[in-house]
DNA sequence: TCCTTAGTTCAAAAGTTATTGAACAATTGG
DNA sequence: CCAATTGTTCAATAACTTTTGAACTAAGGA
């Protein structure tokens, strides 16, 4: 690990909630969902925002204890901390993918892509 | 009814997600789902902000669509809208009130109440 | 070493949300 | 009718959040 995580008891829910409640960290936490375990870097998000605006949002979810980023030589795997918010808060990552995955009108990774050999 | 509220499927989930961020909008949809079934009025939650301001939050849960509000005379019953969130997003709202409820750090009604008859 | 790739940081600008107080409306009880 | 109660609206301000571009760092390959 590398950069500043909050530990599983210092997840605050409004916090989590409030980060989950924009449209592209939604799609990230989606897209990082629909991949669990295959640990991806930003590069894969690049058709939701600019490299700088994602390395914000990128921030804000780990630092709300949404995501897990480790530097990895120029890269940053990111992980879904499923684990650990399963635990603080039971359900509740399942059934935000699940509603989100039901709505049409979000934006989504991949939509634009032309799904280049990795 | 009076007030405009945004039909079943036109609730939104980052936008539901965003307004239950706010520490003072999960304490009353807290409260809501303690008291099921009991419209509210707004003095109930005259602990947690101003009138103007409870005016303001309480505008926004409505227009989210996570709330109800009906003129009675001249106050505002309040309700949750279970039935619509869980057709909507299932188990996303119980699975917020259970992880509100486990965490002592959150904003409560009634915690300085003298809990006068009613 | 130099160049490229991957991502961060910073400061500014833009946009949004929250909070406030004063003034307002509508209903109800006396 | 008058006053009290309940809540809204408005405008101002304060406080955040998002977005941007330019400059930067750090690692890896040629």
């Amino acid at each position: 690990m590398s950069l500043p995580h909050p530990t599983t008891d210092q997840i605050s829910l409004p916090i989590v909630l409030a980060v989950l409640g924009d449209p592209t960290r939604l799609a990230i936490v989606r897209y990082l969902a629909s991949k669990e375990g295959v640990p991806l870097n930003c590069s894969k998000f690049l058709d939701l925002a600019s490299k700088t605006n994602l390395s914000y949002h990128l921030a804000k979810l780990r630092e709300a204890g949404v995501t897990r980023s480790e530097a990895v030589g120029t890269s940053r795997l990111i992980t879904l901390r499923r684990d650990d918010l399963d635990k603080r808060f039971p359900g509740l990552l399942d059934s935000v993918i699940a509603a989100a995955d039901g709505d049409k009108a979000l934006p989504m990774v991949g939509t634009s892509e032309v799904e280049l050999s990795t």
